[in-house]
DNA sequence: GAGTCATTCGTTG
DNA sequence: CAACGAATGACTC
């Protein structure tokens, strides 16, 4: 039988990683993936979406560093994404159209300082 | 703010 | 060795 959870170092890092992030927190694909050593948000995400710990690994608390949602159970929208959001709003984590509402919930100590995200400006319907 | 192209690391075939 | 992936950054509108 092949069947066996075979599961890389690389993944090792992700899901202990992830497995950390406390409730009400959310986390950066490239906040993971800077602790881990490298600068390739992807194959954090591969690791997710290979994620052999599915219930175990709270998957869901892991987004994009753009703030936005993110993916989720492979894939990039539809109810899966819907389940994802509403799984954080429950737990504290808003995002408003796809985008998170509230920056300070991301852990990850820092992140990309060069984009501009909703800092101060505002375009609501 | 939103969309498109190119880049990058690791896993799998 | 080649292609794909739950992403990101830079550029353009």
């Amino acid at each position: 039988m092949g069947l066996v959870k075979k599961i890389t170092p690389f993944q090792q890092k992700v899901y202990a990683i992830v497995s950390r992030i406390p409730r009400g927190r959310v986390m950066t694909y490239q906040g993971i993936a800077k602790i881990i050593g490298c600068n390739s948000a992807q194959a954090v995400g591969q690791a997710l979406k290979k994620n052999p710990f599915a219930p175990k690994v709270p998957c869901h608390r892991v987004i994009k560093s753009n703030l936005s949602v993110g993916g989720f159970f492979g894939k990039q929208s539809g109810k899966y994404v819907e389940k994802k959001i509403a799984l954080l709003k429950k737990e504290g984590v808003l995002f408003l159209d796809g985008h998170l509402k509230d920056v300070c919930r991301v852990l990850s100590g820092k992140i990309s300082q060069k984009t501009n995200y909703f800092g101060g400006k505002k375009s609501p319907k």
